[in-house]
DNA sequence: CCTGCACGGTTGAAGCATCAAGTGTAGGGT
DNA sequence: ACCCTACACTTGATGCTTCAACCGTGCAGG
């Protein structure tokens, strides 16, 4: 029988939970009204755009997004059909895909980069402030070594060739 | 021009994000596995059981689950048809309706809380350790005060009847 | 070889969230 | 009395996510 949340516990974990809620639908909205785009789709672009050469596997995509493949799969049809994002066959293995970031794709996250970026400044960084962001990140790291011991921080597996 | 992120917030935003991802798929999967149950729709449930009579309107439900009235609606409508909710107007004012938690539903939360409330427990108190949940609170507060300006800490505004 | 099996990826159906539009009630003005 | 707006919902369509099933490729063992 699990011991029971103390009273600071609790209000400390309705907070919590209520920012889960509440902080990705505002970002999310921001994205929507001015781009058009999900927060998740947005990611899946900014990644690709920070890979040398735009492009990468889509099984390595999923893993740096912490998505499913099906999920993935279902999103970079929507973004090809937008133009942003190109599907191509790896030379000489034969069962990856690369997803590419088109120019159009590479436009697209650059006009719209700043203004989700002063997004998350205005409502996460400068809440939390300057002196308590270090705090921030102790606390993250520690629920995220619960929630994924593999650990997303893990060396990559050098993608070998394409 | 909004300034740009440091390396230190980066890395700080980067790790938030994962868990922004991550946890909540996490304690949907335990509610999902043990009790059938969205994250939402056991939130909504245990809501109604802490509410004297645990019964409330929809609108006031609405808020303190921080969700449309249009979603609430749709997600009562599926308890309903589970047997855990039923809904029923309020007497003296027409245009309000009552959410109540059923004997069956009252049984379903107490069936499910100890789980989940273990699973946060695990994935979250215990892994930010009881010298930083203070910690934990004065951040999630002060980034609640900037998405959520009026304040989920409201003074109720006096259910009056029902 | 070639059989089996795991891996990488796609697809379709079903469920949940979101948006826009609709219903009916309450209350205020004239 | 009458309208008109605001409120408290509900509903249906649309879109995204999840789940299960599927296809083709590579690879290891017999």
């Amino acid at each position: 029988m699990a011991a029971w949340l103390t009273a600071e516990e609790q209000r400390a974990w309705r907070r919590t939970a209520a920012v889960f809620t509440l902080l990705p639908a505002a970002l999310d909205a921001q994205l929507q009204r001015d781009a058009g785009l999900t927060q998740f789709s947005y990611l899946v672009l900014a990644m690709l755009s920070e890979e040398p050469g735009r492009t990468m596997p889509m099984s390595e995509l999923a893993s740096m997004v912490s998505s499913s493949l099906s999920r993935l799969s279902h999103v970079v049809s929507r973004l090809e059909k937008q133009g942003w994002v190109s599907r191509e066959p790896c030379e000489g293995n034969g069962r990856v895909t690369m997803a590419r970031l088109t120019d159009a794709g590479w436009e697209k996250v650059v006009a719209t980069a700043p203004g989700h970026a002063e997004e998350v400044r205005r409502l996460v960084i400068d809440a939390v402030g300057p002196e308590r962001i270090a705090d921030l990140d102790a606390i993250t790291g520690a629920i995220l070594r619960r929630v994924d011991p593999g650990g997303k921080m893990r060396a990559n597996p050098m993608s070998q060739g394409c």
